[in-house]
DNA sequence: CGTTTATTTTTACAGTGTCAACATTAAGGG
DNA sequence: CCCTTAATGTTGACACTGTAAAAATAAACG
């Protein structure tokens, strides 16, 4: 099933995918057009619809392919560290990493007016992505790991959730703004040993505060 | 010079910015159209070239006009704080206030793609905003503060911008995953409790280590 | 008053997303 | 093997959009 060409064109779908794609890495967002992803494919300009209904559909599903790979790329770079917080700071680097050399499709993956937040691929993509970020917090506190459910999101510890969401935000925000050149006061040629030392500092105080709830419990 | 109607309009210019925010508030920035804009101003589709060049050119202004706004609530929000924990605080609840209040303004404050970032007025509405979150990480390590410079950007001490980016970062990030609903699994009834208790936290380790380093020093 | 300048309108054009009607090809059952 | 049916692409149309040029209008100013 998978020889040369079976339909009229292939499968178009994976075609408008890459299309898609390519578009967004060299003309960026603003050039981001379903005709031009058409064209691309080489189809007339209506045959997307088939496959993605409109052009919301079709950035519904590059954004979750981002947050696929951005996963991969998480999972990639954490299996190079060798303790805890390397583990956290890996994982900053990761999410930078994949912001930089993906810029326009990192900014499509947050943005809820282009995209379709309902779509079950979608979902699924994110949360996988989370519960990675999710994993990193809950070991460096010594707590169980979370496991992947087909469906519904994995809900973390009520307590770890303060931690995932500073530990997220403050790579988020991070990069979101390098993005976003709001940061012009720092030296783009080390943003990322900048980030680096931010992601140990941040990872020690929440692995001692960790530690020092845990002593006033017992 | 302000009297009520000395052009053919008024000025217009006034009125097409006010029109822009209404179409912001009330239908986004999907629906924000130049010739909406002109609509809603009572003029013909082509007259706003002549303030604002391209749609571009409005956008921009829009967004400065947001950072002073942003800054004003962050000195409001500061004011009321009794100490330096209190002060950090404050400023994280302002720029989340703001956000959620001008929820599509506040995503064209962050969006080079359809602003002009060299823009003048821009940048100078930007610089403001950073350097009221500036000023508060120098007051909190016992620095002096920075002075708005009329032009060119208040460059902050060197050791100091680590703490900046960190805190910036963390309030930008949480701000902006709150609005593209990343944060789902965050109950929203007491993302503002929980943002505070961040904010103290991280403002407590900060503190912190500043003093540490300076222990180190002598 | 007449001229110059600033502002607005009119007209036009090339794109866009989406829809409906149509054509073509693949799939599958008798 | 053929014929029906469903899936896949194409054409043509419509209502929009941003932007530019030319024409019209009103203000400013000597």
């Amino acid at each position: 099933m998978k020889s040369k060409a079976t339909y009229h064109h292939g499968d178009l779908r994976r075609a408008l995918l890459k299309a898609g794609e390519s578009v967004l890495r060299e003309h960026g967002l603003a050039k981001f057009t379903l005709r031009e992803c058409a064209r691309r494919a080489g189809v007339s300009h209506a045959a997307p619809k088939h496959h993605f209904g409109d052009v919301r559909g079709l950035l519904t599903e590059l954004a979750a392919g981002g947050f696929e790979r951005l996963t991969l790329l998480l999972r990639l770079q954490m299996a190079t560290a060798t303790n805890l917080n390397e583990e956290f700071a890996a994982t900053n680097r990761a999410y930078l990493q994949f912001a930089m050399e993906n810029t326009e499709h990192f900014r499509i993956m947050f943005r809820s007016d282009l995209v379709d937040e309902t779509s079950p691929v979608l979902r699924a993509a994110a949360t996988a992505t989370f519960l990675e970020l999710t994993n990193v917090i809950h070991r460096q506190r010594g707590e169980a790991e979370i496991v992947a459910s087909p469906s519904g999101n994995p809900l973390p510890l009520r307590e770890v959730i303060d931690d995932i969401i500073i530990g997220w935000s403050h790579i988020h925000g991070f990069t979101h703004l390098l993005l976003e050149q709001q940061l012009d006061m720092v030296d783009v040629t080390e943003y990322d040993s900048l980030l680096d030392k931010a992601a140990r500092r941040l990872s020690d105080m929440l692995q001692r505060e960790a530690q020092l709830a845990k002593q006033n419990d017992t």
